[in-house]
DNA sequence: TTAAATTGAATTTAGTACAATTAATCACCA
DNA sequence: TGGTGATTAATTGTACTAAATTCAATTTAA
């Protein structure tokens, strides 16, 4: 026992965490190639798929983005004619995010995302559910 | 049950994955910024206060980064005086890096950055084990 | 000994993150 | 009621990270 052991790669918790976080998403590439999204782009897309409308604020808030990382996403996915940006009338300051028909159209297609993934983590249930019990702790939401 | 339940962003765990991830990362900014280091940095130099001397390929391989992330990152550090970069004598497609005295220095700064992360993580000792496990199991290296 | 295949790093291009700025709204009090 | 300062939200600029492509060195096989 030294005094920089806690600055051992195998003693740290954060760092599996980010590689395993970047290697899962490049894991779902494949996938979102074939419907041309990024990862970020597929979250933001999920939360339309639920909601439809929402403001860019509570996109930020679902998907822990901040509102300069969202702002190109966004602006990215109102090219593609996925999405349309608008201000809100009752307060100008928030940005009205709204799904188009042809994002409504890619959800069929997305289905395909998950089906190929499944395959790929090799957690039993438990794990699975053991590990979204914890991430979901360090993300401060108990679950 | 509806067929797009599996586009649920509440039903992934790749999702919590990546934004735990960059929580976590995001709370080790202000403890970096004060010796000058992103993460990708901090955790390329945890490899060089362990060996010293290093290929761009073995860090790779340890750190999960291809070489196309690592080169910038290599020299950016190597400007910064704590690496040097040179490549093999016996097969000069190897870039060989060595710490410099400075960046061995750096290591007894960089002690209060785990220091000053033990509290933002809230978890027990057995669920920090857990999830530590699981995190390696999905980098397919069981422990 | 040379041509083809492989390996490793660097470059290019795109995406993501943070800090600083700008615009809109709100709250307070004269 | 109207104005001033504080707050909130998004955007912009800059830096970092990631993936695909390119280029050079080496190895292998003919």
């Amino acid at each position: 026992m030294n005094k920089y052991d806690t600055l051992k790669l195998e003693n740290q918790l954060c760092f599996p965490l980010y590689a395993a976080s970047r290697e899962v998403v490049r894991k779902y590439k494949p996938s979102l190639d074939k419907i041309d999204l990024t990862y970020t782009q597929y979250i933001t897309m999920m939360v339309l798929w639920e909601r439809e409308e929402v403001t860019s604020k509570e996109l930020g808030s679902l998907l822990f983005l901040d509102s300069g990382t969202l702002t190109p996403v966004l602006k990215k996915l109102e090219e593609k004619g996925l999405l349309t940006r608008s201000r809100q009338a009752s307060d100008e300051r928030n940005l009205l995010v709204s799904i188009t028909e042809a994002g409504k159209a890619l959800r069929d297609e997305a289905l395909f995302v998950p089906e190929g993934m499944a395959g790929c983590l090799t957690l039993s249930p438990e794990e699975a559910a053991a590990l979204y019990r914890l991430l979901y702790h360090i993300l401060g939401k108990q679950v």
